[in-house]
DNA sequence: AAAATAGTGTCTATGAGACACTATAGT
DNA sequence: ACTATAGTGTCTCATAGACACTATTTT
C-alpha cells in the first residue's frame, strides 16, 4: 500500500525536492539484482496463550526432526514470498494448531546470530491469545498445552519453562523459553491498560473467572473488592441478566463484553 | 547460546523424553541446504528520536539512490549474517548518523510483502533515544532531523509526517512515517512507567524541562503541580544543589537522575 | 441450620488536580 | 517596584484496599 502511494504521480505528500524520476526508478528495478546481498532465513514462531486451572498455558509440540529433534517447539515455520508476517502467522495457527479467528499480535523479532544451528534463523515472533476450551477441542494430538513456569515477578523478564499437566519438564528448543519470557511479559504489560480477558474467556463468565485470568496472568492475588469495582465501572462489560447454575452456593451473576473485538 | 545449551550433553533440563541423537543431528545439520527455502531480505531501520522546541523529532535523510529517491529515509541498511539485530542497529547509527552509546529498543517488524518495490524486505526497526544536543553535533550534514506531526491523540497509531524547522513537509519514503508512527505510539506508552527522560535530557536539568519533555511526547500539557510531585516522589531524580543562572525570574533548582542507565 | 461463595456498604489512605500563596532572580 | 518563573501549602475529589456485613444457593 505505502509503496503504491509513494509511486502515485501527485500524491499530496510530494510538497518538497522529491525528484520525480519515475522512468530511471523503472529502470533500476528492472536491473535490481535481489541476490546481491546475503540474506537471512525468517521464520514466524507464534505463542498460542490461555489461561486456565491457574496457570498460564502456551501450545508446544515435540520435534519430529532435527534440529532440535525431541525436544518442545511453538508452532512455527518459514514465512512465504507472498504473504505478510501477520498472513504467516495465521496460516502457521491454522495448519499447525488448527486455530482460526483468534486474536494475535506481534510480539519481537529475535535475531540472535547462533539462534539456530542450521543457519541463520531469525524469528519473528507472535502472540495468540484463545479460550481454553477452544485450545482443548482443536488442537491436534501431537501438540501439548505446556503450563508455563514463570520464574520472574513483575514485568522484569526471561526465559520461562514448560511443564506438562504432571509436572515434568518439557525442555525447549532453540531460544523459545525466551520467546514464552517475552510473551508472559507482554501479557502482564497489557493487562493494565488493555481488556486482555477479552480472549481468554468464553461469551459469557463470572467476575470470579475473569479475576483468576488476571491473577494468573499477573502470577499473584489482586483485591477482589477492588477490581470488581473497576471492571464494573470500566464500562467494559455488561451484566446478562443470567446467573450459573448447579453450584452449591449463591450463584454468581453472568457478564459479557460489551464489544466482542473481532478476530 | 542456546543452540549451545541445547546440544549440550547433561544440561539440567533435559528431564522428559528427548532423544539424544547427536551424531545424526550433527549429520542433519551438515547436509542441511539453506537455499532449500526462498528468503527475504532484512533491513534494519533506525528511528533516532529527540524532544526539544516543544516538538518531537526524528532523523532521516534525503535518499540519493533508487528507489524513492529524493523522499527522505530512515537510517537503514541490510543486516549481516555476523552480526544480531541490535548490533546491525547501533552500526548503521554510528555508520549513517555518527552516534554511539545511546540508548536503543527494538520496535516492530515490519513486513508487508510490497512495503520495498526492488524485492520483499522486511524491516526489523529500532527507537534510539538521544539529546537534542548530541544530534546537533554529531549528525552528518546530509541528514534533516525532522519535526514530527503527530496526527493522532494517546497510543492510537498511525502514520506520521516529518517537516522541516520552517514548515516544509518531508516526503518519506517506504512505509517510514508508518514506523515513526509505530515510535511515536512507543515512546506514549513507556511514559507512564519508565523514566525516558533519562535519554532525552542532558545530565542536569531544571524540573521544567523534564516537564517539556513528558508534554512533547504527549502532545497535550501535563498539570504542572502533581508532575512535580510525581517526579520527586519518585526518588529517580535528585536535586544536585546547584541552579541555573542567568535567568530573568528565579532560577530554577538543577536535578539530576539517580542512576543514568548505561547506554 | 450449616457451608460456601456472591455481592454490598462504608471507612481510610493515597494521589491527582486546582488554586492561592510565597520566593528569588533580572531589569 | 515590577515582571516572570520557581516552588509550597492546602483543599477537594476519585480510587484502591480493608473489612464487616448481607444474600442466595446446595446439602
Amino acid at each position: 500500500m505505502y509503496a503504491t502511494m509513494a509511486r502515485s504521480k501527485k500524491s499530496p505528500v510530494e510538497t518538497a525536492s522529491v525528484e520525480p524520476g519515475r522512468d530511471s526508478e523503472a529502470a533500476f528495478l528492472a536491473d535490481y539484482d535481489v541476490s546481491k546481498f546475503e540474506r537471512p532465513s525468517v521464520a514466524v514462531d507464534v505463542v498460542v496463550m490461555t489461561a486456565s486451572g491457574g496457570a498460564l498455558k502456551a501450545l508446544v509440540y515435540k520435534r519430529a526432526e532435527h534440529p532440535h529433534r525431541g525436544r518442545y517447539a511453538l508452532p512455527g515455520g518459514f514465512i512465504r514470498m507472498d504473504e505478510s508476517l501477520e498472513q504467516a502467522a495465521r496460516r502457521l495457527l491454522r495448519d499447525k494448531a488448527g486455530l482460526s479467528d483468534v486474536f494475535i499480535e506481534q510480539l519481537y523479532t529475535f535475531g540472535d546470530v547462533r539462534r539456530d544451528p542450521r543457519a541463520r534463523v531469525l524469528s519473528v515472533s507472535y502472540v495468540a491469545l484463545v479460550h481454553a476450551e477452544k485450545l482443548a477441542n482443536h488442537a491436534p494430538k501431537d501438540v501439548v498445552v505446556a503450563e508455563l513456569v514463570v520464574p520472574f515477578a513483575g514485568e522484569t523478564g526471561g526465559p520461562v519453562e514448560g511443564h506438562t499437566a504432571s509436572g515434568e519438564l518439557l525442555p525447549l528448543a532453540f531460544d523459545h523459553a525466551l520467546i514464552l519470557g517475552m510473551a508472559v511479559k507482554r501479557l502482564r504489560g497489557k493487562l493494565d491498560y488493555t481488556p486482555v480477558g477479552f480472549q481468554l474467556l468464553p461469551d459469557e463468565f463470572r467476575l470470579r473467572d475473569l479475576q483468576d485470568v488476571h491473577e494468573t496472568i499477573r502470577g499473584e492475588p489482586v483485591n477482589k473488592d477492588s477490581f470488581r469495582r473497576r471492571m464494573l465501572a470500566s464500562g467494559l462489560i455488561e451484566a446478562t441478566g443470567a446467573r450459573e447454575a448447579d453450584v452449591s452456593n449463591r450463584p454468581a451473576e453472568l457478564y459479557r463484553f460489551i464489544k466482542r473485538s473481532a478476530t
